[in-house]
DNA sequence: TATGAATGAGTCTTCATTCAT
DNA sequence: AATGAATGAAGACTCATTCAT
């Protein structure tokens, strides 16, 4: 006997089961390295919650226990790359020296796009076309208050450092989204993204913005 | 969320009726305008071809007439969307005076990014995850390409255009996927991205990256 | 490229294709009477749509074209026994003398109740379950009132007409419930139902209550 | 709607724990009332056997100890229902004068089917769809029998008796299906039930069943 | 006895696409 | 060229049930 889903409205669905033991854990990597490992190889059409459950080692009941749907999955899988990305960035700045930052975090940006970007490119279609975007400067924002804890931000404010985030992900992600070759090294890139935020950065730059 | 059939695997489908006549164009923009309405209020989710051939007076059997398949139709927003970004910039260009060029472009850029944000997140998401993200990059170069012809670019090589130009989009793109209120208005960001730019390609900036 | 399903919610689920063509009414004829085939054989449990659509020898898009949910071709079916029962109701009438109708009608009744039982236990419930319960009152009363164009039901309040006709269908029912064979005759029961009406709804019974 | 999977064909399972402790059947209790609390506040939609164990206090796995199958849990529910209105039946006859029992009866009948009518109906439409009819049936006849002590009913047939219970039943029943409100009281009704069978069960009555 | 995570068969439903008219 | 009814592959998701602990 079987009763009607009495489906809920997609919103407030709720993690199923608490991710909290390290086996839960242990789960929720295997689907989401599944999903990863299903996208790379067939992109996003080729992705189907039977085949990451089968790929992961699990039932879909089971998938479906720390999922609440299939989008989450790929959400997860976005925001792992995000904090993955922070990680890179905050291990740049401490392993930086004091005048070498921009350089450290812009190295391990275009480092980070480079690697593994067609998922990226896929992934991050879905987590923006979720319209969860937000995340993203949430993450910017939260390296940038992390930075201001190390160095002295305090001259450039709020507006500028928005710019200049944005304005280095644009390029880093250029990189990503474009598939024909770009015709420049990445340490050429490299060396003009640290140009482009150093110069509009640096106390001289901020005379004229006529 | 329900991903592609995976039906027959997407033979380079041969357009089917050319938009030449006037009533071909008629009924592909029709096509075009129900789809971007649709998108609008319900999202992608909500974008089903029986619904854009409705909405648009015509037949799915006719909407099939002129394009390949669905996706086909939002990659024709998308470029639709390209071609009005590009169409502004030119007339940025043409209409300023030769020193005040980047600030008008600036403003053009962030004017069109702010108008149908929704519509554009959307469309572009699936223009990017289907990979045809180089089209940016020709819309750009193409741009840059038109430029050169007004203003002397000889000064300024293709990577330092490459990082400027997408370092500029990179800025105008945020407002469109951050939803979240940015505490900036308009024309302090367009003040900002002029800076950026300017600071960038100055001749006085190309000194010392380190 | 599909898109999420946007689920609706179960509610205002609008007829698909409207039944106007012959060909339309055909379909969801046969439909139906694959439907009640698969139920009499299998019970409820063994029906599917899948299943109903292969037996009407069309599609399932076909059949979703027709009727909105699963459950609509249940309650489909109710209808089309109440419509059944009803016209039975009022061919009897038509046909029976003055003094002679309740018998007539009675008889109607328990012979519908004694067909194809199995199929109108299984619909009934669902029909019933979903609440649908006032569209069996309705059909009574509809008859009533044709009834009352044709015999002088006048001297018969509301409430009384109410009582006698559960009353009679409270018999018939038992006749399709209760699996046990029943140690009576048709025509016993049959008796049995028109002494009941008869005796409640004469004049003289309205004296003593007590 | 969804059907039952056709699982392994519900193999004559047996009763797993016998609840015969007292601690056992408070289990049980809890279980059902769980359930008729889901069931009247979310239809039999909302029912499942993880929240009825979950609502219950208990695990799903203690709950397939004391149930078999989920529909037994429903079954179990109508069972108790069916039993519950026996005991309101007996206690009926029981304070009842003599000359009154019908009327008394009557009066519990109405009552009951007033009590709860929500979950009476999505419970009995699955103890009806399960083909268990007759235990309503049973329950009658063992209400008849009890009568049988306690007042002289050999004059009735088995016939009459059947006739008038299921009549009598009908028009409570119609109190339960019919959401409609009704526009008689439930005293007018009762008047009427009472009338309907004591005219029909008085010796009077016997003589012209045409 | 109890637990509850895991299972996975099976269902409903959608919607891109075709093609006879 | 247009129509739109029909198709049916495909997939998301549920939930009754089991069984190792």
């Amino acid at each position: 006997m079987r009763s009607p889903p009495a489906r809920r409205r997609k919103a407030p669905k709720i993690q199923r089961r608490k991710p909290s033991q390290s086996r839960a854990h242990a789960t929720v990597d295997a689907a989401l390295e599944a999903a990863a490992r299903i996208v790379r190889r067939e992109g996003l059409a080729g992705l189907n919650t039977n085949r990451i459950a089968e790929r992961a080692g699990i039932s879909v009941g089971t998938l479906y226990g720390y999922f609440p749907d299939k989008t989450a999955i790929l959400v997860a899988l976005a925001r792992r790359i995000l904090r993955e990305d922070q990680a890179a960035m905050f291990a740049a700045v401490e392993s930086a020296s004091p005048g070498n930052t921009v350089r450290a975090v812009v190295r391990a940006l275009v480092a980070r796009h480079r690697t593994d970007s067609g998922l990226r490119r896929a992934v991050m279609s879905v987590h923006l076309g979720e319209g969860l975007g937000d995340e993203h400067s949430d993450g910017v924002e939260r390296f940038i208050a992390a930075l201001a804890e190390r160095r002295d931000l305090s001259r450039l404010g709020a507006l500028r450092l928005f710019v200049a985030t944005r304005a280095a992900l644009g390029v880093a992600r250029a990189l990503v989204e474009e598939k024909k070759p770009i015709p420049f090294s990445d340490t050429d890139i490299e060396d003009e993204i640290v140009r482009l935020v150093e110069t509009y950065l640096s106390p001289a730059a901020g005379l004229s913005p006529a």
